[in-house]
DNA sequence: TCACAATGTATTTTT
DNA sequence: TACATTGTGA
């Protein structure tokens, strides 16, 4: 390996092998570079002492995770293949795959989705005789979720009395964690907390892991929380060979828990430890740094950066203003479609917006005019009920704990089955003691069912049991298959839809979990199971790739929070509105605008070349058009590095001399990809605004 | 128990 | 606007 194309500080950060590092890595400093160069310098560097198994490199999302091996399997060869590159969920998912049994849950557990717990923590809410209605339990969970993370055992009481919702959580949160235990399941933080538990309690398991694991990487570290930080301490064992890479400036989740302190603080939580800066860019071209730079500058305590790029000049970066949401959404479109007809490929463009919902125009503008894009997260494929569905027939059949996946489907398709059934049957599982399904299963023994139901319920539970055993022997998709069949989900599912369209998508869904299915079986092998299936689906929501060829090259349309790591030649970041982007949070009170800062910056520096900062002067929101604030983040943009456009009247007409003048320097600078080294300096356009 | 209609309410980011 | 939930009638 080449070490001598590196930078300085780069290097360091490759060759310091031992004891704590933090990289400051700004943004397009090369950090992904540094990590795998690391990793193969590690393997290179002590032959037979340091093995891969005994690396494991922690990134932020499964996507980096899979980039990352394929990368370093690139660069080292089948040797790489032995280093473990996860999120902390799975790396803790896989930990308590072997150990969990150690804190008294059963060997087989399951992962509860954001659905699993919210029902459970509405069931928690009602018990507790509060209305699920009137308060909201994501806010709920979300209250929990940070208890558990600051590393709090669930309270009985709160002492200082708070508002409404702390009061709730308090009550709710005990309930809430003994119902998962008892359903086998652990929610997103117990993946983190339970093998700091494990590491902690257990010396024979410290010992285990803090052997393999002498060489430990952590990505994106300013976006760790608490939990995080625990497990990474304690994994760190003695030897303390931790290696944190991130900046400061990109923290963007710590409306999830994430510390910044934990980026601030490195030196104190891992003292002694050696800190590397990477502030050369090699990303973007100087007027797209320069845009970046003056927003974040306004940020108080940051570990000051200094970043620069030799990439000087660049084309200046467009502030658009158009009349509303669908004029940005064809601006956008419309100046994709010249950019692509100057020869900048699709999968180098990308459209950036900071709601999930915003992507609906753009889609809609862009399949009008036939450009392929791909719709990165929200894919809301998981969410939608049939599938939702599917899925919980798995879970019961994995899982017969599962009280809530079963209350789901056992009368989906209608089964006669129905609530005074269940009722009925939760009410005699309360007094005996046991679980549900075990009064569904003697449910001919009880007096109280409506007429025919206890049968009903012998064939259901009859069903499933079979099934259960039909899954042991794999061909997850083909016994899913006779299972749907067996039910009538497929006429169920038509029947129910409002129209035959609607039925059609509504079947794709169900079409896409077989798929989905059928993929997992191909890459996992005869190692597939149902139950390694749904641990997966609950760590990696990804869909997968569909592989239509030829139409891979696509735009790419992302919330900025998505983009994150990522960079693209050409990005529209749209909706630079107040309320937006900053977002104005719920019912106005706390937003966190210094985040909001970072979430521009973040988004400003995936551009490579040329950025585009639409906004609309009306949006249409909840069916009314509403008038819009341009972003305060606008007015921190030097003058000198900006050109400002105003879309005001739509023209269809010919171009403009200007924006002749503008594509065809444009053009220019396109000719050739990205020298490094950057194109002359001084290419903006000649002349200013378009109007 | 179930199908349909009217009514009301939501809107951040994601492992 | 779009969707989910609630209420009504069979």
């Amino acid at each position: 390996m080449d070490l001598s194309k590196l930078n300085p500080p780069q290097r360091e950060a490759v060759v310091t092998l031992e004891g704590p590092l933090l990289v400051l890595a700004g943004a397009g400093s090369g950090k992904t570079r540094v990590i795998t160069h690391r990793i193969v310098h590690l393997l290179n560097e002590r032959p037979g002492l340091i093995m891969a198994r005994n690396i494991l490199a922690v990134t932020f999302t499964n996507k980096a995770a899979t980039e990352m091996k394929e990368r370093l399997v690139h660069m080292a060869g089948p040797r790489a293949q032995g280093v473990l590159v996860c999120t902390f969920h799975a790396f803790g998912a896989e930990m308590l795959r072997e150990d969990i049994h150690r804190l008294g849950w059963p060997r087989k557990f399951a992962i509860a989705d954001m659905g699993d717990q919210l029902a459970n923590i509405r069931r928690a809410m009602r018990e507790h005789k509060i209305d699920d209605r009137a308060f909201d339990a994501r806010k709920v969970l979300t209250l929990i979720s940070k208890a558990k993370n600051s590393g709090k055992a669930p309270e009985p009481k709160p002492e200082g009395i708070g508002d409404d919702y702390d009061l709730i959580t308090h009550l709710v949160y005990p309930d809430y964690q003994l119902s998962l235990k008892a359903q086998g399941s652990v929610d997103f933080d117990d993946l983190l907390l339970l093998p700091a538990r494990l590491l902690r309690e257990h010396p024979d398991l410290y010992e285990k892991y803090t052997r393999r694991f002498r060489y430990l990487l952590v990505d994106e570290f300013q976006d760790t929380n608490t939990a995080q930080l625990e497990l990474l301490k304690l994994l760190a064992g003695r030897s303390r060979n931790v290696c944190a890479v991130g900046d400061d400036d990109q923290c963007i989740y710590s409306w999830r828990g994430a510390e910044v302190r934990n980026i601030l603080d490195f030196d104190r939580l891992f003292p002694g430890g050696k800190e590397v800066r990477l502030e050369q860019n090699y990303r973007s071209v100087q007027t797209v740094l320069d845009a970046a730079n003056a927003v974040i500058a306004k940020n108080p305590e940051r570990k000051a950066k200094q970043m620069w790029t030799d990439r000087k000049g660049g084309t200046k970066v467009k502030v658009v203003t158009c009349p509303n949401d669908e004029e940005e959404a064809r601006f956008v479109a419309h100046e994709i479609q010249k950019h692509m007809a100057l020869g900048i490929s699709a999968d180098d463009i990308a459209v950036l917006y900071r709601t999930n919902g915003q992507s609906r125009p753009i889609e809609e503008m862009l399949r009008e005019k036939n450009i392929g894009y791909e719709v990165v997260g929200g894919s809301e494929f998981f969410d939608r009920r049939e599938v939702k569905d599917v899925i919980a027939y798995f879970k019961v059949i994995v899982n017969k704990l599962d009280e809530i996946s079963l209350l789901r489907i056992v009368n989906v398709p209608s089964r006669g089955i129905g609530d005074v059934t269940m009722e009925r049957l939760s009410v005699h599982a309360r007094g005996e003691g046991v679980t549900l399904w075990t009064v569904m299963k003697k449910a001919a023994d009880y007096e109280d069912l409506p007429p025919g139901a206890g049968a009903r319920v012998l064939d259901f539970v009859e069903m499933v049991e079979r099934y259960r055993a039909a899954y042991e022997h794999g061909q997850l998709a083909n016994v899913t298959r006779k299972l749907l069949e067996e039910i009538g989900f497929r006429e169920a599912t038509r029947a129910h839809a409002t129209s035959a369209t609607a039925a059609d998508k509504k079947l794709k869904g169900v079409d896409g979990v077989l798929n989905s299915l059928e993929n997992f079986e191909k890459r996992e092998g005869p190692k597939a199971s149902l139950l390694t299936y749904l641990n997966r689906l609950s760590l990696d929501t990804r869909q997968e790739e569909e592989e239509v060829p030829g139409a891979n090259r696509r735009v790419t349309l992302m919330t900025v929070h998505a983009s994150k790591g990522l960079e693209y030649r050409l990005v529209f970041f749209i909706g630079m509105e107040e309320d937006l982007m900053p977002h104005g949070g719920m019912q106005g009170e706390a937003q966190n605008l210094e985040e909001e800062r970072r979430l521009c910056y973040v988004g400003i520096t995936r551009a490579k070349e040329v950025l585009y900062l639409t906004r609309a002067a009306t949006r249409v929101k909840r069916g009314k058009e509403v008038p819009r604030t341009p972003s305060r983040f606008l007015e921190d943009l030097p003058p000198e590095v900006i050109e400002v456009m105003d879309m005001d009247a739509p023209r269809e007409g010919p171009p403009t001399t200007e924006e002749k003048n503008f594509f065809a320097n444009l053009k220019e600078r396109f000719k050739k990809p990205a020298v490094p080294g950057g194109p002359p300096g001084g290419a903006g356009p000649a002349g200013g605004a378009a109007r």
